[in-house]
RNA sequence: GGGGGAGUGGCGGAACUGGCAGACGCGCAUGACUUAGGAUCAUGUCUCUUGCGAGGUGAGGGUUCGAGUCCCUCCUUCCCCA
C-alpha cells in the first residue's frame, strides 16, 4: 500500500520552507528580464471569498510560469483599506474603523497565505498606512500647485442617510446602492481633479494590450463628440450658449429647450407661465437621470414664456423647459431641430411646434413634408432651408468630416456667433468625501478664506485615532477641536480640510508604492522603479473598466507630465533603458477574470404524483421505488396533499430521482415515463431538463450560498482549489460554482501522486518505439501548456496536463518504457504541474530526488521534432464533409496526397466513376493533418 | 434606448490565421472488484439508422471547394452605460 496523497500533511511545510528560504523574494537584477505582474489588491471587508482565489491564483500560476521561462517575476500583494464599510461597523459595532481594518487585514494575509501564491510579502502596502498616504496626500499637493486639483461648487450626489457625497457609480436608479435609501442632488463646494485634461490622451489605447470590451467602455464613458457651440440670445439680450453635433441644422431650430436646472430659467420666465414651470421642475426633481433620458418616455415641457433669436436667420423662437435636457450634459441648453432629432420631433408633435425641413434625404427627389413625416429624419443629404449653406452635403460623419457641418461651422465663426467644438461626456473627478475612514486631504483654510496646502514636512496630516463616533451619521472628523483647529504657514488660525479623498485616489498609484513601500524619500524608489516599470501584466474585475481603470490611467499621465518619474527615467538611461512612452500608461497588458456565482442553492422542491395513489406513497419503511405519472417544479415547502410526495430533489440518474421528504425520509422515484413540469418552461421536459432548470435556478444571486475557500482548503487542499477554479470556467467569464466538478481534479492530482511514487515501470525492457511515443507525448504537452499560459487559457493548460496525465498511465500499461525515459518524463510532468500546484509538484519534485526546488528550475524546453508525429491521417473530403481516411507521412507531397485520396473507397463510390469537378489539397500546418477536399 | 459580450451534448467547457465539431473533466450507462459503494478499474456516452450511411454548433439567409468561426436579418440571454 503506497502512501496516500495528503495535502494537509505537505501544504504548510513547503509554505513555510518557501517563506523561510524568501523564495518568491523579488530583487532588482539588471542581467535579467524582469516580469512585473500585478493583480487587483482587494478591499478587506473580513473573510477571503471564492472570487479572490480565482481573480489571484490564476494569475499566480501564470506569473509563476514566467519566472520558470527565465524571468525576474515580482508579484506584489496589499489591501486597499481606506473606505466606508469600516466606518459603518465603527457606527454599528462600536469597533473603531482601523481596529476593524487590520483584523480583517491579519486574517485575509492569513488566508491569503494558505493559496501557496509567490507573493512577495516584503512588498505588502496598505493604503490606510501612514506611510502609505503620506504619499497620497504628497500627490493631492503636487496636483493642487500645478491646478490639476481645484474647488468648484457642482450639483453633486449627496446621501442623506450616508451623510456623504457619492460617486456616480455608486448611485442607482436614484438610491445609493449600499442602504437603497434615495440621493438627492445638492449643490456643494468640492475637491475635483481635472481629469478631462488627459481625455485625448486617454482615448489613445495604442501602446495598450487590453480587452476589447474596457477599451469601448472607456471610450463611450469619455463620451467624445465633435460639433459647434452657438449662442443664442433672449429677446431681453440673456446670452444662452448652446452646443450641438449639429450645427449644420441650425437653420431649421424651430425652439430652445433648457434643462429645468439651467441658471437661466427663473430669470426668463414670464409671469403668467411662472406657476407651470416651477410646477414642472418641482416634478422633475423627482425622476431619476435614467428616467430621464430614456427615448421610451413620453417627452414633456413646459413653455417659459420667453423667445430667443435664432443666430443664424433671425427667427423668432419660443424657449421651453423640459426634463429630456440634462444640465449636467454640454451647456444645459440645446436648439431644438426636430427635423433631424427624434427626441425634438416627439416634441414639436405633442406641443405643435413647427417642423422646417433643412436636409433633402439622399436619393429623394423633393423636400420631405413634416406633415407627413412619422421620425425625423437624421441620415445623409443635401442641405435646404439654409441660407448660406444650402447645397451642401451632409455625408452623415461628424464634424467637419461632413462638408454640411463644415460650412455650418465656418459661417457661424464669419458671424462670430458660434465656433468650433468637441464636447466630452466625462466630467471632472469628484474626490471629496464628506468620511472620517479615508485618506485626509492636505490642505487648511485661512481665517481669510484662503487656501493654503500643508507644508510637505508636516506629512502626512495623520488622522486622529481617538475620534469620537457619535450616531448623527456624520464625519467624526467636523466636530473633533484637536483636528479642526490649526495654524496656516504664519502661525495664525486657521481651519482643518475635514473631506478625505475617494479611495479611487488611493489605488491609483499602488503599483507604484509596491515598488518600495518603505521608501521615504519619494513615493517610490528610482532605482526599483527603473527597473520594475510599468506593469508586463495586471488582472482583475472587468467591473472597473470605467472607475479604476481610467483613474490610474490619469494618475500616471499626470505623474509623468509633473515629473514625478524624472528620477527613475535618468536611472534607466544609466542601465541603458529607453524610457521613451514608458510612463505614458500604468499597465501594459490587462486581462479581466469572470466571476465566480454561488454555490448549491437548497430547497429544490419536487411534487409527484405516483401512477398508483395509496394511502402511504412512500411511506417510512418504503424500499420500492414510487412510479410517477407527473412531476412538478414547485416552491419549497409545499405540502404534498393526500397520495402525492413533495420534497427536495437530492439525487437524479437517468430515469430515477431521490426525493427527500420532509420527514427525512428519502423516496426513489421512478421518472420513466412521467410527465414532467416545468412552469415558465414549456413544452416537451424531461427528467435532464429538470436538472438543468434545478441549475438555472441556483445561479441566481439569490439566498447567502456563499462558498467558503478555507472550508474548500481544508477538504481538499490549495492545489485541488487552485487546479479546480482554473479547470472550471473560462476564466474570462467566471460562472456558477458546480461543487461536484471538483472530483476530476482531485482524481487527478492523486493519480499524479501515485504514479510518482511508484517509481519506474519494473523489469521493462526499453521498447524504443514506445519510449519514443512517450516522448512525443510529453513534448506534446509542453507545446499545448505553454500556449495556454501564454493565453491565459487556464482551463486548456490543466487539460493538457490531465492528458499528459492519460498518456503516462497509457504508457505504464503497454509498457516497453524504461527507468530513463520514464523519469524524463514524470520529471517533465512535475515542472509542468509546478505553476498549477506548487505544493504537490515541490513534493513529489523532493521525492524524485531533485534538487530543491522546482520553482527555481527552468520550464521544459519544447522541441518540434519530438512532438511530430511519424505518421498522421489524411483526411479525405467530399464537399467539405470528412469522409475517408488514409494513413501517411506528414510531409506529403500535394499530387501523392490527391492521388491516395481518389483512390479511397468512399471517394470511388461518391464519384461512381465520374470525373471530380476540382480538388483541393489543404497542407498540414503546425500539428494539422493534411487534408484533400474533393468537389463532386 | 445606446454599447459590448455570449448562445456548441444532460452539465462545465475545447476547437490556433475558415480546414476531422464536441479535446479535458463532471454526470450517466454497462461490466469487474467488493460485506458495502457516493471508492477503484474497464468499456461506452451528439442525434437518427439494424447496418451501410446521413444529419448536427439559437433561427433563417449569404460568401466559400469548405463556416461553430466571415457577412446580413431575426430570436434569446448576460454585462456596461444612459
Amino acid at each position: 500500500m503506497t502512501e496516500r496523497y495528503n495535502p494537509k500533511a505537505i501544504e504548510p511545510r513547503w509554505q513555510q520552507q518557501w517563506e523561510d528560504d524568501k523564495l518568491y523574494r523579488a530583487q532588482v537584477d539588471w542581467t535579467k528580464p524582469k516580469h512585473y505582474v500585478v493583480t487587483m489588491l482587494p478591499y478587506p471587508s473580513g473573510d477571503l471569498h471564492i472570487g479572490h482565489w480565482f481573480a489571484m491564483t490564476p494569475s499566480d500560476a501564470r506569473a509563476r510560469w514566467m519566472r520558470m521561462r527565465g524571468y525576474n517575476v515580482m508579484f506584489p500583494m496589499g489591501f486597499d483599506a481606506f473606505g466606508l464599510p469600516a466606518e459603518n461597523a465603527a457606527v454599528q459595532r462600536n469597533i473603531h474603523p482601523a481596529k476593524w481594518t487590520y483584523a480583517n487585514i491579519a486574517r485575509m494575509r492569513t488566508q491569503m497565505k494558505s493559496m501557496g501564491n509567490m507573493f512577495d510579502w516584503e512588498r505588502e502596502v496598505i493604503s490606510s498606512d501612514p506611510k502609505y498616504y503620506k504619499w497620497t496626500q504628497w500627490f493631492f499637493k503636487k496636483f493642487f500647485e500645478a491646478g490639476l486639483a481645484y474647488r468648484k461648487e457642482a450639483l453633486v450626489n449627496w446621501s442623506p442617510t450616508l451623510q456623504t457625497v457619492l460617486a456616480n457609480e455608486q448611485v442607482i436608479d436614484g438610491r445609493d446602492e449600499r442602504t437603497g435609501q434615495p440621493v438627492i442632488q445638492k449643490m456643494m463646494t468640492q475637491w475635483f481633479f481635472r481629469y478631462t485634461k488627459y481625455t485625448d490622451e486617454m482615448l489613445d489605447f495604442s501602446r495598450l494590450d487590453w480587452p476589447e470590451p474596457i477599451k469601448i467602455m472607456q471610450t463611450n464613458w469619455i463620451g467624445k463628440s465633435e460639433g459647434a457651440r452657438v449662442i443664442f440670445h433672449t429677446e431681453d439680450e440673456d446670452e444662452i450658449e448652446i452646443y450641438t453635433t449639429r450645427p449644420d441644422t441650425l437653420w431649421g431650430a424651430t425652439f430652445m429647450v433648457l434643462a429645468p436646472e439651467h441658471p437661466l430659467v427663473a430669470q426668463i420666465t414670464t409671469a403668467e407661465q411662472r406657476e407651470a414651470v416651477e410646477a414642472y421642475i418641482a416634478n422633475a426633481a423627482k425622476a431619476t437621470e435614467i428616467e430621464r433620458s430614456s427615448d421610451d418616455r413620453e417627452k414633456t415641457g413646459v413653455w417659459t414664456g420667453a423667445y430667443a433669436v435664432n443666430p443664424v436667420n433671425g427667427e423668432r423662437i419660443p424657449i421651453w423647459i423640459a426634463d429630456y435636457v440634462m444640465i449636467t450634459y454640454g451647456t444645459g441648453a440645446i436648439m431644438a431641430v426636430p427635423y433631424g432629432d427624434q427626441r425634438d420631433f416627439e416634441f414639436a408633435r405633442k406641443y405643435n411646434l413647427p417642423i422646417v425641413p433643412v436636409v433633402q434625404p439622399e436619393g429623394a427627389t423633393e423636400i420631405p413634408d413634416p406633415a407627413q413625416m412619422t421620425e425625423a429624419y437624421a441620415g445623409a443629404g443635401t442641405m435646404v432651408n439654409s441660407g448660406p449653406i444650402n447645397g451642401t452635403y451632409h455625408n452623415g460623419e461628424k464634424g467637419r468630416r461632413s462638408p454640411a457641418i463644415a460650412a455650418a461651422i465656418d459661417t457661424l465663426s464669419a458671424q462670430g456667433v458660434g465656433r468650433e467644438a468637441v464636447n466630452y461626456r466625462l466630467r471632472d473627478w469628484l474626490i471629496s468625501r464628506q468620511r472620517y475612514w479615508g485618506c485626509p486631504i492636505p490642505v487648511v483654510y485661512k481665517s481669510s478664506g484662503e487656501i493654503e496646502a500643508v507644508p510637505d514636512d508636516q506629512l502626512p496630516v495623520l488622522l486622529p485615532e481617538d475620534v469620537d463616533f457619535k450616531p448623527t451619521g456624520q464625519s467624526p472628523l467636523t466636530y473633533y477641536e484637536p483636528f479642526l483647529k490649526t495654524v496656516d504657514s504664519e502661525g495664525n488660525p486657521a481651519r482643518r480640510e475635514t473631506d478625505t479623498m475617494d479611495t479611487f485616489m488611493c489605488s491609483s498609484w499602488y503599483q507604484y508604492r509596491y515598488l518600495s513601500p518603505d521608501y521615504d524619500k519619494a513615493p517610490f524608489d528610482p532605482e526599483e522603479a527603473a527597473y520594475w516599470l510599468p506593469v508586463d501584466v495586471y488582472t482583475g474585475g472587468a467591473e472597473h473598466a470605467t472607475m479604476h481603470l481610467l483613474y490610474t490611467r490619469w494618475f500616471t499621465k499626470a505623474l509623468r507630465d509633473l515629473g514625478v518619474f524624472d528620477d527613475t527615467i535618468a536611472v534607466m538611461r544609466e542601465h541603458g533603458r529607453n524610457p521613451d512612452a514608458l510612463f505614458d500608461e500604468p499597465m501594459d497588458l490587462l486581462r479581466n477574470q469572470g466571476q465566480v456565482l454561488g454555490g448549491e442553492r437548497m430547497g429544490d422542491y419536487l411534487l409527484i404524483e405516483p401512477k398508483v395513489t395509496t394511502s402511504f406513497p412512500g411511506g417510512s419503511n418504503s424500499q420500492e421505488p414510487v412510479t410517477a405519472r407527473k412531476i412538478t417544479v414547485v416552491p419549497p415547502g409545499t405540502k404534498p396533499g393526500f397520495g402525492k410526495i413533495a420534497g427536495e430533489l437530492t439525487r437524479r440518474s437517468e430515469h430515477a430521482l431521490w426525493v427527500r421528504q420532509l420527514n427525512g425520509v428519502v423516496v426513489p422515484v421512478s421518472a420513466k415515463n412521467a410527465e414532467i413540469v416545468i412552469p415558465d418552461i414549456p413544452g416537451e421536459n424531461d427528467v435532464n431538463q429538470l436538472k438543468q432548470h434545478l441549475e438555472i435556478q441556483r445561479m441566481s444571486k439569490s439566498k447567502g450560498n456563499v462558498v467558503n475557500p478555507d472550508e474548500l482548503v481544508e477538504q481538499y487542499g490549495a492545489d485541488t482549489v487552485r487546479a479546480y477554479l482554473m479547470f472550471a470556467f473560462d476564466w474570462t467569464k467566471g460562472g456558477p460554482w458546480d461543487p461536484n466538478g471538483v472530483t476530476g481534479v482531485v482524481r487527478w492530482i492523486n493519480d499524479v501522486w501515485d504514479i510518482v511514487l511508484a517509481g519506474a515501470p519494473k523489469d521493462a525492457t526499453a521498447d524504443p518505439a514506445a519510449e519514443r511515443n512517450l516522448e512525443r507525448k510529453v513534448h506534446q504537452a509542453i507545446d499545448r501548456i505553454s500556449a495556454s499560459f501564454e493565453k491565459f487559457s487556464f482551463n486548456t493548460a490543466i487539460a493538457g496536463l490531465m492528458t499528459l496525465r492519460n498518456d503516462l498511465r497509457a504508457a505504464i500499461k503497454e509498457g516497453g518504457i524504461g527507468a530513463d525515459a520514464w523519469r524524463v518524463a514524470v520529471r517533465t510532468m512535475l515542472l509542468l504541474m509546478a505553476p498549477v500546484t506548487p505544493h504537490v509538484a515541490e513534493e513529489l519534485w523532493a521525492r524524485l530526488g531533485e534538487g530543491y526546488s522546482v520553482h527555481n528550475q527552468s520550464w521544459p524546453q519544447y522541441d518540434p521534432e519530438k512532438a511530430a508525429e511519424d505518421e498522421v491521417a489524411l483526411v479525405v473530403m467530399i464537399n467539405g464533409k470528412p469522409r475517408d481516411k488514409v494513413m501517411v507521412a506528414l510531409d506529403i507531397a500535394e499530387d501523392e496526397a490527391k492521388k491516395l485520396a481518389l483512390a479511397t473507397d468512399s471517394v470511388k463510390r461518391q464519384l461512381n466513376g465520374g470525373q471530380p469537378q476540382k480538388v483541393i489539397f489543404i497542407a498540414g500546418r503546425k500539428g494539422q493533418e493534411p487534408k484533400v477536399n474533393i468537389v463532386i
